[in-house]
DNA sequence: ACAGGTATCACATCATTTGGGTATTGTATA
DNA sequence: TATACAATACCCAAATGATGTGATACCTGT
């Protein structure tokens, strides 16, 4: 978890990217009114982005996409080689999964729509200085579509009624023991450890370890 | 995306589950103030949610996570096997990782914490409605750390440096081949598949098909 | 032209796995 | 009580895999 909450008095430093004028003019201004923020500075491109985040070390970035010459998701990945603390919030109009993920995953920790600024903004920075991840719903809903894909599979999947010994054993061969160890683990025969092979073989409908073993792991038996 | 956008004029169905019946009063009479809302019905526990959900057809369900008998996971389980799309809303007062990701693996749309209720749920409700993932900002932080866990892994894992014939092989074995369906597949003899595993279980660090396909399968090599 | 790496093939030996069986015990259940 | 199933154990014969050693051929870069 983040440790970039505030000491009081400090005003909060923000670095703001964004290609249109007009729009780092209104955030600046935007920002101002509270008297909590204080704008280090405004750019209309990523090039320099590294040297402009060491030299000033903001708390928190308003990071455009869309922009000349280098991405807002190429500038989070550059600053997060060497910065992990600054918060970083994405403010863009683009609301497909591609965008946001790729700034997800890069190291972003919000995701705000353009449309939502003048209503959002200010609680959201409030939200990653504090530990939370700000997005606009539409976002939160793609974020958790994706994380259920899974385990809807999962779901659907059939478990091929393996008794408990037997998927223990079947849990064990998958972590790459031989029948030999498996025996010596459970403290039971070889030959035992056969025979419950054989039925998990039957159950799964497979003839060999390694088909065995390629199901299990691949329909997550294990 | 869910397509239960509400027609005007239709009041939007409610039902409750929590075991609280101060919160229950609470949150119907909260509700009831915008005359938007109709509730069908709250319950104390999930003892017969299947039936309640058929029979009052709800629009959202505003769901307790500590409940006795039932818990509130295991109830949208249940919900989620006939009704893809009834909006769920956790409210509860868990914000551990575990109640939020086995929630939304469940199929929860949306997870409030319950100290934001009076400020949040009306615009969650309308959240869920609209197609949108209403979540407490430290909730959406957690479930970003999530996915940008196995990212993390996937860059700090080693290729153990296998040539392309040898990775070609190794996915053969993964799939379940056994050595003489990779030599037909190849069209090698089966000498040869022989010398490229031994050289995978060297560059692999493994002494057997099973640990070579569950490192592989494991670590994503394959 | 030579060294190093890759891909190919062969032979031999020993260990492990597989595919048939059969059988005993205990537990749950119709 | 009779039946079914799970867990245990054993046997035999055949297939497959593990390991070592050696060899040929083709690139690539020096």
């Amino acid at each position: 978890m983040p440790t970039s909450v505030k000491e009081k008095k400090m005003p909060v430093k923000i670095i703001i990217y964004d290609d249109n004028q007009n729009l780092r003019e209104s955030l600046s201004n935007l920002l101002a009114l509270t008297g909590e923020y204080s704008i280090m500075g405004s750019f209309a491109n990523c090039e320099n982005v590294e040297a402009e985040v060491l030299k000033m070390q903001p708390d928190v970035i308003l990071m455009d996409i869309d922009m000349p010459v280098v991405n807002g998701i190429e500038a989070v990945k550059k600053i997060r080689r060497f910065n992990e603390q600054v918060q970083i919030i994405i403010l863009t109009v683009f609301d497909d999964n591609t965008h946001v993920f790729e700034a997800l995953y890069a190291g972003a920790n919000g995701y705000l729509l353009k449309k939502y600024i003048s209503d959002k903004l200010i609680h959201a920075i409030q939200d990653v200085l504090t530990g939370g991840a700000p997005m606009s719903p539409s976002i939160a809903r793609m974020v958790i579509n994706n994380m259920q894909q899974p385990v809807q599979q999962a779901i659907s999947k059939s478990d091929y009624q393996l008794t408990s010994r037997e998927k223990e054993i079947l849990q064990l061969l998958a972590q790459g023991n031989s029948f030999k160890m498996i025996a010596a683990d459970l403290l039971i025969s070889i030959d035992t450890v056969r025979t419950h092979i054989k039925h998990i073989y039957d159950k799964l409908h497979v003839r060999s370890q390694i088909e065995a073993v390629s199901k299990a792991i691949n329909e997550k038996l294990v």
